[in-house]
DNA sequence: AATTTGACGCAGC
DNA sequence: AGCTGCGCCAAAT
C-alpha cells in the first residue's frame, strides 16, 4: 500500500479542530513536503465529494476564504465556519490571528 | 517523456 | 495599501 501526497494532506486536514481554521502554508510546512499551492490542489482532488473532510477550514495566509468556490455550493465554507463560531466579513476569517491553527499546536501539552 | 494545471505565498515594486 | 511575476511540485493527460 502506498499513502499519496493527497492522503497526507487530508490526515491533517481531519486535525483542524472546529471552530479553528488552518491555511494552505502551515499545512504544507508541517508535512514538509510539497507547497502551499499543492495543498489546495491535493483538497480540490478529494475533498470535493467527501463530506468527512473539514475541507472549509482551510484558508490562505491572509484568511481569505479562496477555496469557497470550488465547493458544490459556494456558499458551504462560509456557511459551515459561521455554524462552528468562525465570524467571517467579506470572505475574510475575523480575528484570522487568533484563531489560526498550526498542526503543530497538537504535539504540545498545554 | 513533456506539458499543463492549480482552493498558494512572497518578494519586489 | 495593492498588483505582478515567479517558484512551488504531485498528478493527470
Amino acid at each position: 500500500m502506498s499513502t499519496s501526497y493527497i492522503d497526507s494532506v487530508i490526515d491533517v486536514v481531519r486535525l483542524i479542530p472546529s471552530g479553528r481554521v488552518s491555511s494552505y502554508g502551515a499545512i504544507a510546512d508541517f508535512l514538509s513536503l510539497g507547497s502551499a499551492r499543492m495543498v489546495g490542489w491535493a483538497l480540490n482532488k478529494s475533498g470535493i465529494n467527501d463530506q468527512t473532510i473539514p475541507a472549509h477550514r482551510v484558508v490562505n495566509s491572509k484568511g481569505v476564504l479562496t477555496g469557497r468556490l470550488a465547493f458544490k455550493e459556494p456558499t458551504y465554507m462560509e456557511r459551515t465556519l459561521i455554524k462552528e463560531g468562525v465570524k467571517i466579513q467579506n470572505h475574510k476569517i475575523v480575528d484570522f490571528k487568533n484563531l489560526h491553527w498550526h498542526p503543530e499546536e497538537m504535539l504540545k501539552y498545554e
